[in-house]
DNA sequence: CGCCCTTCTTAACCTATCTTAAGTATCCTG
DNA sequence: CAGGATACTTAAGATAGGTTAAGAAGGGCG
């Protein structure tokens, strides 16, 4: 398992010394993805967190209008949004699925017990993932509240090109909060202004 | 100063020896507010997290065309959910205003990263706290997106009935994504067909 | 007690975004 | 490389919610 991405995700917030790196590696489970595929499904026991360690996926909720909407995507490096799967609970109301090709290493809900209880650098390191979480959460709903849809695809395509280029059209506009038809309208207005 | 609520908050995720809680307490603040007092400002140095020890108060977003948009309410034995305080950082964008006359209990920055380096229970206290605090942001945002103002409304009066009898309208329509007038309508058509 | 200031309400009109529908392009699969 | 499915585009009509403006109702302070 090529771990190299997820070590340097840890050695941002925390300094793991050699035992607390074997105990984090040796819990993790590779999970190569196809593009399309799901790889948790909502409503099924939330059993781990989702590390992207290639390719991309997106984590989204299913409303009871059976309308879909984007939470989050996560490329390589990235940790999944759906953090169901970290607390004991059963169910997560969340799904996730493969964007492109990719392998994903999953952390178990019971092994991140173990680590949280052995170590504070794992509490602290899922206490600086969260807290960042939340702070993005909160970002986000701001952002979604107070400016127009053509206004967020712009920051959307200045912050995050590479998303663009990998992600059909019809998630991006999920993930925007508007519906393909309105973002394929922005789309053609702006490349006529451009 | 009183300290029942702060010490019950704790021990829902965490249990604290006797020297835990007195560092604990030793290093809040008792901070009385009156109705309508802005605790924290926007732009200003966050100097601390704010627990509502007694009261309510509010966090608030004032975006560019000057509109506010309030992230959340706390009342008494809620953090505010201006958690800038906690990460070494320079300033908050959030306000904080008392809704009522209450009482804060201030926790610094620094005596922040005193706790959680001196105990691996303040990490995982405070790992819970953002877990939670990203998990409603996230319940909140799908919410926004898929369920109409009037839905908000009535879900809002059934799960908070008491911010409600304490808060003014228009911050419950800021709360809600809508304007006051518009919620104003709401509750005429809701009044009239109940 | 009365006045001013803020909040709440009502109503007419406006606009961003949605819905529906049809056409076109693109992608898998056989 | 052909055919069906899926994704994207375009456009007309619909609507949730915003804006503006004016009046009614509270509520704190002299």
């Amino acid at each position: 398992m090529v771990s190299d991405l997820i070590l340097s995700n840890f050695s941002e917030h925390v300094q793991l010394n050699e035992t607390e790196k074997e105990q984090l590696l040796s819990v993790l489970i590779a999970r190569p993805f196809k593009r399309g595929e799901l790889l948790v499904k909502g409503g099924d026991p939330a059993k781990y967190m989702l590390f992207a360690n290639a390719g991309y996926m997106m984590t989204y909720y299913t409303d009871s209008n059976g309308s879909d909407h984007v939470i989050s995507f996560a490329g390589a490096g990235w940790w999944a949004s759906d953090i169901y799967g970290s607390v004991s609970q059963q169910t997560t109301p969340y799904h996730t699925k493969a964007l492109t090709d990719g392998e994903a290493l999953l952390l178990p809900r019971l092994s991140i017990a173990h680590l949280l209880q052995s170590s504070a650098s794992f509490e602290r390191y899922f206490r600086i993932v969260f807290q960042k979480g939340m702070l993005r959460q909160q970002r986000r709903y701001i952002e979604a509240c107070s400016t127009s849809a053509e206004e967020r695809y712009r920051s959307f395509i200045a912050a995050y090109p590479d998303i663009l280029a990998e992600v059909q059209q019809k998630y991006i506009a999920s993930y925007l909060g508007i519906t393909p038809e309105f973002l394929s309208k922005i789309r053609g207005k702006l490349a006529r202004t451009a």
